[in-house]
DNA sequence: CGCACAGTTGACAATAGTCAAACGATGTGG
DNA sequence: CCACATCGTTTGACTATTGTCAACTGTGCG
C-alpha cells in the first residue's frame, strides 16, 4: 500500500474545498501553422507567476485554505485524496494545460504533488473571477473544461467499480497513449505505487499485472520510464471497448 | 450482477457524450420564510416542457443524440454507464433540483433510467445555450453545479478504490442521511442491486453488510424502504471521516 | 392462490491483498 | 573506484475479502 501513508494529513473537512478542473488550453508554443490570428488569446497567460517544482513536492494540501488555481506548463502532478488510516486514492495525473484548484470554496479537497519536475502558474482566486467578470465567454470555457473532467471522472468510476486489475491496466494504457501524439510509445513518468493508488490496486497487482502483458507481447518495456504498445486491439478488447 | 445485463447497449462511443450535471437549483416551493424576495428567479423555469415518468422508465441511453438537458422535479433518477459484457456501474443518484445532461458534446454518456416515478423538466440544448447567452451569470451558476457534481465524483473514486464493502455501505447511508433533513430516517428508493452496482459490489454482498449492520444495531430496517440509522458515530468511523 | 421477483443465506471459488524476500538501479561515502 | 545503503520493483507463498452459484424465503400482484 502507499508507501506515503504513515501519518495521515487528516485536517478538518468538512467544509467543501477547491477541486481540480482540467482546461485543455495549450500555450501559445504550440499553434498550428494553419490556424489564423486567434481572436482571442489565454486570457490567463498574464496573470500570476510561474513557479518551478522539484520531483515530489507537494503544491498544495488536502484542507488548506484554497487562495489559488494553479495550471500546468511543463511536467506531470498527481492528485490524491486519503482515508484517515493513510490509503491513497489518486485523483488523476496533470499534464501540461491542466488547471487544478478550480472550486467555489474555501479549502482543497486533495493533496496537488509533482510526480516530474514542473512549472505551474499560480493564479490567485481573485485574478480568476476578475477574468470570468471582464469575459463573458470565460465562464463557459471553464464550464467546458469542468465538464470534461466529470466525464473524466466517470469514465473512472466505471474503472475502478467494475474493472478486473488486467482491465484496469489496458485502460490506463490506452489513456496514456490516447493522450500522446506518438503513435506506440507511452511516457510512464510516475511510480508502481501510484498507478496501483489510481487504479485501486496494490503495487504487487500492478507489478505481476505488467509481467503478464509483457509475457503475452501486449506492451514492451523500454528504458527511462517509456513503454510499447506491441498489441494496441487487443489491449482495446481487454479494457471493454475504452 | 446486474439483472439488468443481458445484451449491452453498445453503441457507437468513440465521440465523447453528454455528461451529467447536478445543479442545487430548488423549486420555488422549498423557499425559506425569511429569504427576501429573490433578484433573480429561476431562469429554467419557462422553459421545455415536464414529463411524468414511471419507475423503470428510460430517459436516455448511453449513446444517444443528445438533444437535451433534464432537470428532476420530483423522484429519483438514477444514471449508469455499462461495459461491453454488462456489467453495470451506477454514477449516482438525482434527486429533485438535481440536473443531467449537461455537456458540450453530441452523444449522451451514460443511461438515465427513473428509479421511482418523477417528473422531469426537458430543455433543449439551444434553449440553455440561449439563456446562457442571455445571462451573463448562468454560466457561472452552472459552472458551480458542475464543480459540485466533480466533488462528489472524487469522493466517489476514494469510495469505489480504498474503501472495503462495509466503509463503502457506511459512506452511501451517510450521504443519503445528509441529503435528507428529516434526522436518522433514511429513504432507501432503489433496489440491493442498485445500490450495489453504485458501490462497486454485489447484491449478495451488500446484503450480507446489511445484516451485519443490523446485527450490530448500527441500522434498522423499517418498513416501505426506510431504513433508521441507529450509531450515527460508528457509521461515521466506519465511513472513514465521511 | 400461486407466480414472480427482490432479498437473504449458505457453501465454495477466485481475484486481489498481505507479508516476505530478493533483485536491480542509483547515489553516497570511504 | 568500489562497497554499501536505499528505494523501487519483481516474485513467491499464503490469506482473505468479495464474487459466484444455488437454494430458499418473504412479499406483492394478477
Amino acid at each position: 500500500m502507499s508507501t506515503h501513508a504513515a501519518i495521515a494529513a487528516h485536517t478538518s473537512r468538512t467544509v467543501p474545498g477547491y477541486l481540480a478542473s482540467v482546461i485543455a488550453m495549450p500555450s501559445a508554443a504550440g499553434v498550428l501553422p494553419s490556424t489564423p490570428p486567434r481572436t482571442s488569446a489565454d486570457p490567463l497567460a498574464t496573470l500570476g507567476h510561474s513557479k518551478v517544482l522539484d520531483r515530489g513536492t507537494t503544491v498544495f494540501t488536502e484542507g488548506d485554505a484554497a487562495g489559488a488555481v494553479f495550471r500546468v506548463h511543463s511536467g506531470v502532478i498527481r492528485l490524491h485524496k486519503m482515508l484517515p488510516d493513510g490509503r491513497r486514492q489518486i485523483i488523476g495525473f496533470l499534464h501540461t494545460g491542466d488547471m487544478m484548484g478550480l472550486a467555489f470554496a474555501d479549502q482543497y479537497l486533495y493533496t496537488a504533488e509533482a510526480v516530474t519536475a514542473t512549472t505551474v502558474q499560480r493564479i490567485s482566486r481573485a485574478e480568476l473571477e476578475a477574468v470570468m467578470d471582464a469575459q463573458p465567454g470565460f465562464a463557459r470555457k471553464l464550464l467546458s473544461a469542468t465538464t470534461s473532467e466529470l466525464m473524466a471522472a466517470q469514465d473512472q468510476m466505471l474503472l475502478l467499480g467494475r474493472k478486473t486489475a488486467s482491465e484496469k491496466l489496458a485502460s490506463f494504457l490506452l489513456r496514456l497513449s490516447a493522450r500522446t501524439t506518438a503513435g506506440r510509445i507511452v511516457d510512464l513518468p510516475m511510480s508502481r505505487c501510484d498507478i496501483a493508488d489510481y487504479l485501486g490496486l496494490t503495487t504487487e497487482t500492478v507489478s505481476r499485472t505488467v509481467t503478464k502483458f509483457k509475457s503475452a507481447r501486449l506492451i514492451r518495456i523500454l528504458v527511462d520510464g517509456k513503454l510499447e504498445l506491441l498489441d494496441h486491439d487487443a489491449l482495446t478488447d481487454l479494457a471493454g471497448g475504452f
